[in-house]
DNA sequence: AAGTGGTCTAGACCACTTG
DNA sequence: AAGTGGTCTAGACCACTTG
């Protein structure tokens, strides 16, 4: 049937931990490097005499804790570290959004890969999190811009720009593309002039959407990002939640000590 | 034996995958409301006539996208949000820090949670990456203030505070307690006023360690916090690794839009 | 064709919590 | 004492990748 030994569900340590210990202890000291193969599934039976499962559940646990990646069909391989961006925000200049470009391409440039923006616009009433951000009555209609930003055909970055239709009316804002300025150009031009940005960093595991949006294994940690855009009479002009895959990107803020 | 009808791997949903998509419908729809109790294992296996790995599945992919936690003899319950604390960075005035009381222990009184802190200090020789940042030479003594940082007896922070030893030597910040102005006081009355900090933001899944030091599952993600603090000089004077437990974090920065 | 990771079944046992 | 989540075994089959 299935017994034999039947188990002992914490003696010392159960199996599948000292299974992953193994493993991880062997990728820290780079005994298998970045990209590599782990041994198969049946070596790791045979080594440590134990059944299927038991293997599984190691290996599921190096996954969430993102030392591994599974190919299956191919293997488990050790989690290619990617290249991280470093998003120095307070470099969001006017003189940057006049030279034309959106940030995202410019960061693209600058980090050596290809970049590419899918854009979607729609409109909708703003709900209560929205109408609160922007200083409109809820129910207001918002213009709403949704993007997703892939590097080397591999998305990264998920943006949803909302913005008071009765500040787009009439603009390019309310087109697929804005034209060279980006929409902070085209918000200055309409006499909303950009002062300041508040930004809120948080963290949380991608939900099912994002996972499936920016192809992520279950568990992957994203970065969500809230920036809220002021023009010079203190107005919101907008809001933007933006959702980063976690390993892919760093954020630099830098601040005076007053 | 073990088959009776085998199973099909893929064809259309697995039923690991259908358990886990109907309790996350049955949680976002508040059928099951935070702090409550999922259906046993039992009263699963039976709904969905299946055996108990496939429901513990099901639960494990719960886990991971952050909906429930298990307690062990006592059942899977929906995961309670905590209260989620706003850190505004750009408060950590001079004004707050002569005030004299630690970032963390004003923002604990804000939000009307019970702080404690645990403090170590060691002295090490800087290793490349904390040489680079503190702009001086690999092998250089170190001043290492390490803390714990509690709220309501649960660990939530976790923060690796270095400073060169050629600036803290005979000062207060050699001790646990630094005195009441912490240990930025400490530094302005040494003639290294504080002019500007940099903080870099990132994400990953809790390392080994960090499950252990903070009491987290496998695979929660953490906010990665490195702060530089730079001197009226241009001079870095510490360099802060923390690590903040995701869901109970939230930074915000404000900045000019130049 | 051989090998791989992933999923599944049926049954077992453990430490733990709950009433 | 009864129930719970977690882990384990032994064996099966699937879709997929690799040479």
């Amino acid at each position: 049937m299935a017994e034999e030994r039947g188990n002992q569900a914490e003696g010392s340590e159960q199996p599948y931990r000292r299974i992953a210990a193994d493993l991880r202890t062997a990728i820290e000291q780079g005994e298998y490097r970045p990209g590599h193969q782990l041994p198969s599934g049946s070596a790791l039976m045979k080594r440590y005499d134990v059944a299927r499962q038991t293997v599984q559940n190691a290996i599921d646990l190096l996954r969430v804790e993102g030392w591994v990646v599974s190919r299956p069909g191919a293997g488990v391989f050790v989690r290619d570290r990617p290249v991280v961006q470093r998003l120095s925000r307070n470099r969001l200049s006017r003189e940057t959004r006049q030279a034309g470009r959106g940030a995202f391409l410019a960061d693209a440039e600058a980090s050596g890969f290809t970049p590419a923006v899918e854009v979607v616009v729609r409109f909708e009433p703003a709900g209560e999190r929205i109408a609160d951000a922007l200083d409109i009555e809820a129910g207001d209609e918002v213009t709403v811009r949704q993007r997703i930003m892939s590097a080397d055909g591999q998305p990264v970055q998920l943006a949803v720009s909302r913005l008071p239709r009765s500040i787009t009316a009439g603009t390019a804002i309310e087109q697929d593309n804005p034209g060279p300025t980006g929409i902070y150009g085209v918000l200055d031009e309409a006499g909303h002039t950009l002062d300041h940005f508040v930004e809120s960093v948080s963290t949380r595991p991608a939900t099912q959407q994002e996972l499936t949006a920016l192809r992520l294994a279950p568990g992957t940690p994203v970065l969500a990002v809230t920036r809220v855009a002021y023009d010079s009479t203190g107005r919101p002009v907008e809001i933007n939640d933006m959702v980063l895959v976690g390993d892919r990107y760093e954020l630099v803020y830098e601040f005076a000590a007053t």
